[in-house]
DNA sequence: GTCTATAACAAGATAGAC
DNA sequence: GTCTATCTTGTTATAGAC
């Protein structure tokens, strides 16, 4: 019988390691490429033992995607009506280019997700994503007609902040081979998108 | 022995078929997940016909890509030096975001080699996509120079051209999901990044 | 000789028994 | 944790059809 809730340490210790390691594998290979193996040794145990712990490859990647779910749209959930408007919009864009920095496997293993056609995910983007978007896009929207950032439409800007900064993440192999060695992609990106986004929504 | 060059009109048409076919399972999939079973059913022949003409999975593979890799950098190609600045910024925009519309196969199947670090790849990054981006972010930076844009770094405005436009292909079910049913995604962006760059680019 | 399909193989996959 | 049953994969004979 697999382990459903860890509760010693142990099979705390076992279930983090083998989510580590299966986001580390997930990410850079994909689900279907994927395999037991590389998950386990990258763990730390034997195939058997990691299949103790999750029924199946399908469980892994199914509790690495809903975990993320919920850490992944935290800087949207963070905007703030009642904050000033370019900078809550900033803010966000900066908490994301951070995530992209700080969180690539997680960033690429979404990606390799959505990009499959989203297997695994479609009922959480009807269900989890879209009221999320939708209730942060009325807000923006309403900042747009009061005038207090330039038109826009609010879902296409949203689409606009995951893309230019999950691309730092999710193409890093392709931004690093074209700006060559000695830059830092993530800091000139920075100061890219908040010139960006500074004369795209000013009023 | 396998085929090389297609010769017979029947070689030629066979080849196609194997490249197109191929092209639809590995966008969907990615190069380690895709079988050659789904690629020889989809191009509706059997597995050992297609070895035939391939003499492996690789070999359709890096077949597919270094043919796409050209047509993929076409648009860039078109930017001139001696055009007007904004417009021919904004014609990238929109030949990249066709592309995206016409062909979000072949984007996708770039995304999968990006994401997965571009084993297959790396080396045409470095001697074909790099030199080719360089040249046009001179172009791009003198432009700028000259006051005949605002001030940007050419390297990432290229990246924001490259993710917002592909966004719309690789990231085409999250789009949908979030948008519902009833839009048509791409001609939204069409209005949407004209605008962006337009306030992003004006002098 | 050009092309195609049936059959078989060796390697490697998930999953589970011992 | 070793070991194995079962399945699937890429690839290779082998041999038949245009």
């Amino acid at each position: 019988m697999t382990v459903q809730e860890p509760r010693t340490r142990i099979q705390r210790k076992n279930h983090l390691a083998i989510l580590d390691a299966a986001l580390e594998v997930f990410s850079r290979q994909g689900f279907g490429a994927a395999t037991l193996d590389q998950i386990a040794a990258e763990a730390g145990m034997s195939k058997p033992n990691l299949l103790y712990y999750f029924k199946s490859k399908e469980a892994i990647h199914l509790t690495l995607l809903s975990q993320l779910m919920d850490i992944w749209l935290d800087p949207l959930r963070e905007i703030r009506a009642d904050g000033d408007p370019v900078e809550e919009i900033l803010g966000y864009v900066r908490r994301k280019l951070q995530m992209s920095r700080e969180m690539p496997r997680e960033s690429r293993l979404f990606a390799h997700e959505i990009v499959q056609g989203a297997p695994h995910m479609r009922p959480e983007l009807e269900s989890v994503l879209r009221p999320l978007v939708d209730a942060k896009a009325t807000v923006i929207g309403d900042w747009a007609e009061a005038g207090r950032i330039a038109p826009v439409d609010p879902h296409h800007l949203i689409f606009s902040i995951w893309s230019l900064t999950q691309h730092y993440a999710d193409f890093d192999v392709q931004v690093r081979a074209v700006l060559g060695d000695g830059r830092d992609p993530f800091a000139e990106a920075e100061e890219h998108l908040d010139r960006l986004f500074r004369r795209m929504l000013a009023p």
